[in-house]
DNA sequence: CTGTTAGCGCCTTCAC
DNA sequence: GTGAAGGCGCTAACAG
């Protein structure tokens, strides 16, 4: 049982003191070390596979150089692709990402985020299930000048406390509802895949007004309220569409592309053909979307983007000297209706 | 900016001193405090609401309360799915989940298996590219005495060195070919997806035994190799579609669902119908091959049973006292065919 | 450049 | 039950 290598060891065999080493090492710059003895204890650390203890670094300079990353449900492409994106975005800063999944229960994320507040890392990013619910943790955490940059969709009208990058549907829904419209749809259905305990948030209402201005009354349009999952989309569809067979829409929104999906499978199983008798569209445009049988249309949330954005916003802030001054800033990006085999024109 | 609370602070404000305070917040079983000191301490850490600091008590003890999990690729459902349920698993028994994403890069790999041993973790289940590979480093990893679980597919001739968790295919593989030989099916093929400069492991041969012992000549099969991603197995089964129409086979068997699904969609857009020209079967069974709008047949890995056995081998290495003594275990899951609406009999 | 010293927060031993 | 002391591995400040 060969024990671990210490600082100590590096310095001992490198014939010089253990803070020399450690400048050295770490490439401090005000190290006066001549470029020979540099040598030597990087060939010293090489030879005897020094790596230094992340635990004793953090536990005296207070750095984790990591950061956290709060998200909903893993299993849900979404949610991973955007893990997967942001720790490569992070890691090329030298930050490594851990995840903290909710796994969809708004009681885990209330105890995550408590936890968050000792969890050793140096910054998170959140995706919360509802920004307003949290309001005032963030505040709490805007106050303790906590570096944290939230992620989300719709624009609040108070503005979030902290750093935020958000997608905003106002484009996407446009263009999707436009281009429904144009197709002489008629009667629609929003299919809300929540949590439990978490609220509607803006889709719904929007996805109304919208239509409204296009001329569709309310009556035309039924809100589905369903689980997170997939299984729960689809039996909650398939309910409706068994129960009022007289209100069957003919274009369907969803709240994320696994509830299109898992409407999309209902339909199909009661006997209706998508997209002749019904448009499907789904919300975050995962990358499953172009090769499902029946390729899923979808509003693109632009992953890259927002990862980026959120990395750089974290990272600044992290590393300026005096990130207290620096007020909460907010990137807004615009989502961008792909449209797919999933929608067609209205039967009639 | 309101300090840290420590272990001090709490033993002040109970009155007592600190390592009393230690032992009753531990619960470490030979405490004389009386219950009464004990409530003052518990009460008082709830007060100041007191979180110990995990770094500083894994510098002292060694000990991390959390195992670190290597996977290929987080954005595959497979693995997302994976590391969700053995979060869930170890996080009933005390211990936290760090997620090690290879991004399927080799390079990546040996670098995080290299990390792992400094990486601040109590022990790890890895799910490598190919255990044979890697085989050197998990002997060593034994030699040392690390707490390690290798999950996998295929029972390989020399056991493996450390605990391992494995996926036996035969049963869900005799099952879907019985099934495909039964239906008629005559000329098959297998998409086998892999990481750049990753081997193909037992399934391609497994596959081409059992048709040879139900009379299907090699030469009535081919091998595919593409890339991880969906977008790699559609272009790649599109190509051999237009390049080789006369070995167009009725029967495709996909490494995983995800390659099954690219697969299928290439075939939908070379103007073949599923499963009536092409019947295709996966291999994981992710959640999703049921809400395809074709669902999918797959073989399906027992993940529960996989996640928790894995959490039970691992955690139960850690906490015995001389892990030293426990021999490599192994444990083994038959897989499940699971017939879906992507198989049927072949044309003709 | 060296060597010493101090301390991050916690756990553990030891005498009392 | 107390109080002091040592140390996990590292960083940082100091005088030399």
């Amino acid at each position: 049982m060969n024990k671990r290598i210490r600082l100590k060891d590096v310095a001992e065999r490198a014939g010089v003191a253990v803070n020399t080493a450690s400048t050295i090492l770490n490439r401090r710059p005000n190290s006066w070390a001549s470029k020979e003895t540099e040598a030597r204890v990087f060939q010293a650390a090489r030879e005897l596979d020094y790596r230094p203890s992340k635990t004793a670094r953090a536990l005296r300079s207070g750095r984790y150089h990591t950061i956290g990353l709060l998200i909903q449900d893993l299993t849900n492409p979404f949610f991973s692709t955007l893990a997967d994106e942001l720790e490569a975005a992070v890691e090329e800063r030298g930050y490594d990402l851990l995840v903290e999944n909710c796994r969809s229960s708004l009681v885990r994320e209330k105890h995550l985020l408590a936890d968050l507040e000792d969890l050793e890392v140096d910054g998170s990013v959140l995706w919360l299930s509802d920004n307003e619910v949290f309001r005032p943790d963030l505040t709490e955490m805007a106050n303790a000048k906590r570096p944290v940059v939230v992620l989300g969709n719709g624009i609040p009208d108070k503005p979030i406390p902290v750093d935020a990058v958000l997608s905003d549907f106002t484009q996407g829904l446009t263009d999707a509802v436009d281009a429904l419209c144009q197709l002489g749809h008629k009667r629609f259905a929003f299919v809300s895949a929540l949590a439990e305990g978490q609220a509607d948030g803006q889709r719904p209402r929007l996805f109304q007004e919208m239509l409204a201005a296009r001329g569709i009354p309310a009556s035309n349009i039924d809100i589905l309220r369903t689980g997170h999952t997939v299984e729960s989309a689809c039996e909650t569809f398939a309910n409706f569409l068994k129960k009022r067979p007289d209100k069957r829409p003919t274009a369907l929104l969803a709240m994320n592309d696994l509830a299109a999906i898992g409407a999309m499978r209902a339909a199909i199983e009661a006997g209706l053909t998508v997209p002749a008798d019904l448009s499907v569209v789904g919300v975050d445009d995962v990358p499953l979307c172009s090769f499902l049988p029946i390729t899923l249309s979808s509003i693109r949330q632009r992953y890259k983007k927002i990862t980026r954005a959120a990395a750089d916003l974290l990272i600044s802030r992290i590393e300026s000297a005096d990130a207290a001054a620096l007020p909460p800033r907010q990137e807004i990006f615009a989502t961008v209706y792909t449209p797919r085999e999933s929608v067609g024109p209205a039967k009639g």
